[in-house]
DNA sequence: AGGATCGTCTGTGCAGCACCAACTATTTAT
DNA sequence: ATAAATAGTTGGTGCTGCACAGACGATCCT
């Protein structure tokens, strides 16, 4: 199915260690520039790129506290208050009490939230062309598939951030 | 508002339209992750995530100008000074003036600038194991080629700076 | 000779973000 | 019941990355 590195069969001096291969400067690279073309393509949709990625990350995984969100976008919760409030003054996200802990605030994207969001993918998609133009579109929805995946899991030494959000301990 | 109905071509798709599959956020959301472990491992090296960006382009690209890196890279001139700085100070890199036009320097990554990278690049093997942990070892090396073949484009808007490395506009 | 280009240095300003402190509302433990 | 811990909010501070501008020397191209 995700066959698709045919291409690892020349093995010579230099670097033949595939151990070595780290995926982190060239993340770091692609964001920057996926970034810098993204400000100005959502510019006109009053969203920044770090809104995105919360609101990505809302969608993903449904009502989440606002700790919960800190522990997973690995931000400082003061910050994630004023994110939250941008969002939430344009009714892109909700914050509703939790019934079984008061404290909590559930956030949840609203209809108009996911709207925003496709708008913006669709917006996006430009951008997208051209930092990841080398890339046919296969490729392209098997990084998103990769991407996605990874970016699922949870970071923290496992147990207890899950323990938060879910009740399997 | 807007439909943007999913144009049919995969059959059982999880998630209902392929085309809003826009990387650009998951991209920020794990080189921040990445980024954030990276800093840690890399201070004993004397190295930060950015110097392994401008390493990691220079290791692929052989000697290239400084104009060329501010390109790639999309970072201002100016701060590339500073970065290419840090780099020779350490003699990771060496600035050689280029014959063809004396004004240019041509940057290229020294022995010892190679050794250095490949250090941290194990070194970043934990980080990465956190980050990437949902992925199967083959599938990081998927992701890493993707992410590699996909940088290594240059910038641009298309038709302009391909033309002037190009021959017919 | 004159203008454009590459690199360097300095300085300014803004934005993202971590960190601290204080406060409220609520839950949990003693 | 009282104390302590937790979730969120607000305000403030400071660091850092980075864009941008100005000025300069060196070099190339007419």
């Amino acid at each position: 199915m995700f066959h698709l590195v045919g291409r690892l069969g020349h093995m010579s001096a230099p670097s033949p260690d595939p151990s070595e291969h780290r995926s982190g400067a060239l993340l770091d690279h692609l964001a920057r520039r996926m970034r810098l073309r993204s400000e100005s393509v959502l510019a006109p949709l009053g969203l920044r790129p770090r809104h995105l990625v919360a609101l990505t990350v809302l969608r993903a995984g449904g009502g989440t506290s606002q700790q919960a969100l800190a522990t997973i976008l690995e931000m400082d919760s003061t910050n994630i208050v004023g994110l939250l409030n941008d969002l939430e003054a344009e009714q892109l996200i909700e914050r509703r009490r939790s019934p079984e802990d008061r404290r909590r605030h559930v956030v949840e994207l609203t209809e108009d939230g996911a709207k925003r969001l496709s708008e913006a993918e669709c917006a996006l998609a430009g951008a997208e062309d051209e930092v990841l133009g080398a890339l046919a579109p296969s490729e392209r929805e098997t990084l998103y598939e990769l991407l996605r995946r990874a970016s699922a899991t949870t970071p923290v030494n496992c147990t207890e951030a899950i323990c938060a959000a879910d009740e399997t301990c």
